[in-house]
DNA sequence: GTGAAAGCGCTAACAC
DNA sequence: GTGTTAGCGCTTTCAC
């Protein structure tokens, strides 16, 4: 059986009440005692039950934070800065994968319900707006990453729009005017943004915008770059420059075009959305527009904490701040 | 406030025990109670908590998994397969990053001290042996993907010699005599058995083994993948073929090679370890060795619950099947 | 089939 | 500075 503060207690020769402040590191303990106390606790293995305690303080300092696949580096680097950030603050962070499913992801937002978590992070989610605005009234979420239209709910992300409008406007820079663009899901806010970005960029340079050149694809189904890719090789009039809205999307246009016997970098320039860890192994390495992933994760857990505490809770949006990053696949 | 077990005994007009009861599925409840403490529940939006029940029942339903790095695609996929396993069968996965750095694994060790998760899963650990041994003495660990020499605990893995040894004598069957051979870590258990496999490889079939042709590096630090191709490039006798301990390792290789207008595949045959996701996004698709990452998943799963409940804990090596696949790398 | 009550391990209000 | 005690929300004996 495990040892409990009784033991200690008993052990010590002091009360429960005496362990438990030097536990949490009342000041009202004399230094004796405090001495006897943390000597008996070493000696006896012990540590708190965290069932207790939390049942108890009604807080866990855990944050759960929800990803739709952790097969991705983008989301695993936003945990890391949520990590860095919260552990120096005294909370913990768990993950979990939804797999796009929404049964599962009901099955973890349990974790809020049943008091096993402080609150939630979601890096993107199964749930509509109502959904999570009725969420929201009762517990304590954010979203990261990937906003909800419609949901006033705590959100951090970069400013899809205007990071998509810098990407192009550095290919149009480069002398591009023919760009394809590779979009994704019609619903996933993130992708219409940035197409968005990408329309007003060809607009600022009076570019006409050219529907031959938009390729639907998917961020789940990145295989589509590849058919994007041989998509916009099959034009009598090729674009000479793609953006896509992901690195992988990226990655699979680029791995196509290469296999079409394009160089790509001189042939064809090809542009990313993310700065995931790959983007540096491929051959061409890919440019990108990174998302700063510390700085996002930081954000989002250092404004969930804070709405934990207050009784009107913030539920706005912040941007942060992106970065292009130029690398061989766009000839640099 | 949210509502209790108390509130809904009260509306409902029974006691809390009943309410435990068909809570917990207990037979011994009346339909027509039961029907009306669900109806309660549900127009209350009652959902239990944890922190009560898990205190109570010394149990909490959740296993930990820990892991050196979230971003690799070989520990999301064995978690994925955990996560699948673990809750058919009522449990719970949540999963945490170590960094390789021990302070930080011992912080989420103390989810098993205080009492947070009912046992853990490293996917790679920090500790030696007798940390580990230690620590199996009073809580339930596995170890899974990477032993640890000398560790008494649950372990499962492929059998990573035999793995290595089927990967070269693949090499060997296409005709390649000159092998190269990217190891990693000198510590790291899985990149010693590999660096065996190949070595009993050459010697079952009569090859010489050249010391020129073995390279260090790190699992950790894949940039090295390129150093090793730079320099088995720069040998007078190169090798026509080289086989990585790990994907990431070979993906640096491929990036090299063909960086130095070798053609892989032809010019230089290259093969990794692991199978993670991107083997088939690089171009040329990666030839590997792949880890059944959801057999693992649930085989190390099912053991650890096994053990819960059990007063002589299984610490055996279990063996899972890995298998051999061949992209354009190796020419295929 | 049901309820009263003890108690899981802990913290914090209160009394001294 | 220290101890006593109530109670967090729940499950589970035990009695009826």
């Amino acid at each position: 059986m495990s040892v409990t503060i009784k033991d200690v207690a008993r052990e010590a020769g002091v009360s429960v009440a005496t362990v438990s402040r030097v536990l949490n590191g009342s000041s009202n303990v004399s230094e004796s005692s405090a001495k006897l106390v943390r000597e008996t606790i070493e000696r006896l293995g012990y540590s708190p039950n965290f069932l207790g305690r939390n049942l108890r303080k009604r807080a866990t300092n855990v944050i759960l934070v929800t990803m739709p696949t952790s097969d991705h580096s983008l989301y695993m680097k936003i945990v890391a800065g949520m990590q860095l950030y919260a552990n120096k603050v005294g909370y913990d962070i768990i993950s979990t994968t939804t797999s796009q499913n929404t049964q599962i992801e009901d099955r973890q937002m349990n974790m809020l319900f049943n008091r096993t978590v402080d609150g939630a992070v979601l890096l993107g989610t199964t749930y509509d707006a109502d959904k999570l605005n009725s969420l929201a009234e009762n517990y304590d979420i954010a979203l990261c990453c990937e906003g909800v239209e419609g949901a006033n709910v705590l959100t951090v992300t970069v400013n899809d729009e205007l990071a998509a409008y810098d990407a192009v406007c550095t290919l149009i820079k480069k002398g591009h005017r023919k760009i394809g663009l590779i979009e994704a899901e019609k619903t996933a806010v993130s992708s219409i943004q940035r197409k968005a970005g990408y329309l007003k960029a060809l607009e600022d340079h009076n570019i006409p915008v050219n529907l031959d050149y938009i390729y639907s694809a998917s961020y789940d189904d990145p295989i589509q770059g590849e058919a994007a890719m041989e998509y916009f090789a099959s034009l009598e009039d090729k674009p000479t420059a793609i953006f896509a809205v992901s690195d992988i999307l990226a990655m699979k246009a680029i791995k196509k075009a290469s296999e079409l016997g394009l160089k790509v970098g001189s042939d064809i320039s090809i542009m990313g959305f993310d700065n995931i860890t790959m983007c540096e192994m491929m051959y061409p390495t890919v440019s990108t527009v990174e998302q700063p992933c510390v700085r996002m994760g930081k954000l989002v857990i250092q404004k969930l904490i804070d709405n934990f505490s207050s009784s009107n809770k913030d539920n706005k949006y912040y941007y942060v701040e992106h970065k292009i990053i130029l690398r061989e696949s766009t000839g640099d």
